[in-house]
DNA sequence: CTGAAAGCGCTTACAG
DNA sequence: CTGAAAGCGCTTACAG
């Protein structure tokens, strides 16, 4: 594999490299005849553009990062393929970083931001609560998807979510309404900056508007994952067996609860009713479908795109907010 | 966000930028003192050295590019996050480039190659088909993971996989044994250099070798997605009703056909036996859980890392056959 | 052990 | 519309 520089296209051309840069760079001022040659000699040489080189004399490029937290979680993934496809159509030239869980996703960005000269930052499953100053620090537009970053100061910074306090609430308001009032809840409580966090403190709001007191031994915690949740089940169905509701604070819990509930020998929805969240995929192929509470990943995905080309045109960010829909499925039933 | 160079560093420290790179870079020849200096230096501007320039200077730089087609399919994702751990661990630095099935995994290599100047390469779910000739004139190591190369010509060409044709037939042998004879297929035959194709192709000598003529009307294609799969088992409902096993290509595909079966009235494994193939998370937490060909993926992971690793080093290409393992679960049963 | 200098492949004012 | 030249931030022989 033969290296073919900009050096090769303008020997083969007759040219000088200044015309070839701008002729492969689309500038309107080549000449018709010029650019012709041009393309044929790339096209016969096979030459591919050293991108270091150009964003290292470019001071800012086109590059879009996707930095994409939590590999593990669906409804992520999903919304990142969307997005990506979205982009893609209006041109963005992405860089997609899947980081742990545990790694900094403001260092990552700093990292790409050096290496590529990013024009903007689309952040999925951030985890906000103490890099408040970093967000803030980073002058390229950015966006949070799936989480709300309305307590960020920077003009800069744009988000959109649905209201997952609401949701939450939502969610439990519907079981309640239901019959059930002894709901346990799987996943993670965390912090009201959370996006799943927030779920729960929503459940709990709701719980105890309708007089129900939200008793701790309900709640195991877990990450997404089938088999953290399903351990996390066995651990409450070990421990008690008076619930007759489940509220899983994502699609993939619920599905890991469902089985566990399974193999204990309890039916769904007969003994114990079963709600997620998110609304992937998954939850309208499991057996019983799932009831749950689905975000509008495409909508969300559209907004992320439009918010960071606002954003890299100089506009104010923005924070939307997405209506969730409910969706009522096999899983649940009344008392 | 200010640019800190190599410069501002030297300055900082007051050595010359020489002396900086060798310090960053960990090279030997530099005093411990001035190390130590360069450190601080280094920690106090928040410097993050810029790889495009670095990679523009370098000939070769540590940089290997995971290609994953298919972003649908969780088993090679699943693989690649593998991948991604243990190579991390050997000190490898990755690029993880997620394409479209439809997009061609090649010329993203170039291109990447092109752009970061890459030591090694791994492929995850490529189509070598039509394609032998590209594979063969990229003249870096390359492990195609999952997928046997061995018809490659290339001494930088690895492979490492399980012998698909056989598991295939291995799968209908089980199938088979258990009393079926009307097996329908559900996935892709592709071709016999196509992993899974073999499958299918393994399924079908099986079948003639028991006696049992294969019948067109009992295969259905489809795509590694839930709707897709589930779309495909529904026509194969409409059409026929007297087939008692089904034998998917992937697992995916088989959770996708067990909710039409369900939908349909059917029950698994009661009415009809469904077999998955990859073994993944999924086929464990489904209900019931589902009867596969595991692929060992964990071993799969490390023997591609290993292999590029002797690549890197050097060393001739290997082609590696794994052993999968029959996972005999609920979703099957004797007739 | 350290520094001055060349050069990686591009882009972009600046001339013409 | 086109070309010569400077320079982006690094690395690396080459001297010392």
């Amino acid at each position: 594999m033969k290296i073919v520089t900009i050096n090769d296209v303008a020997r083969e051309a007759g040219v000088s490299i200044s015309t070839v840069s701008r002729a492969i760079n689309n500038r309107p001022d080549v000449g018709e005849a010029t650019r012709k040659k041009m393309l044929k000699a790339v096209e016969k040489l096979g030459y591919i553009k050293n991108t270091s080189a150009a964003s290292l004399k470019q001071h800012q490029t086109d590059f879009v990062a996707v930095v994409l937290r939590g590999r593990r979680n669906i409804f992520l993934t999903d919304l990142a393929e969307r997005i990506l496809d979205i982009g893609k159509e209006k041109q963005l030239r992405f860089l997609t970083e899947i980081i742990d869980e545990k790694a900094d996703e403001f260092e990552t960005v700093r990292r790409l931001y050096r290496e590529r000269k990013l024009a903007g930052v689309i952040f999925l499953g951030s985890k906000l609560e103490g890099h408040e100053k970093e967000a803030e620090e980073l002058d390229i537009p950015c966006v949070f998807s799936s989480i709300e970053a309305k307590f960020l100061n920077g003009k800069h910074i744009s988000s959109v979510s649905i209201d997952n306090f609401s949701a939450g609430r939502e969610v439990t308001n519907r079981l309640v309404e239901l019959g059930h009032r002894k709901i346990a809840l799987l996943g993670y409580f965390g912090s009201i900056s959370d996006s799943t966090g927030l779920r729960f403190h929503g459940a709990k709001e709701s719980m105890e508007k309708h007089g129900i007191v939200f008793d701790k031994e309900l709640y195991e915690e877990c990450d997404f994952t089938l088999p953290s949740s399903y351990a996390a089940m066995s651990r409450l169905l070990m421990r008690r067996k008076d619930f007759i509701a489940v509220f899983a604070s994502s699609d993939i819990i619920a599905i890991g609860a469902m089985k566990a509930l399974n193999d204990w020998g309890f039916t769904v929805p007969g003994d114990v009713s079963v709600v997620g969240f998110d609304g992937t995929e998954q939850a309208d192929y499991c057996i019983p479908s799932l009831a749950t509470m689905r975000q509008p990943s495409e909508q969300m995905a559209h907004t992320s795109v439009e918010l960071l080309l606002e954003g890299m045109q100089g506009h104010e960010g923005k924070h939307v907010l997405l209506q969730p829909k409910w969706i009522e499925s096999k899983s649940i039933c009344k008392l």
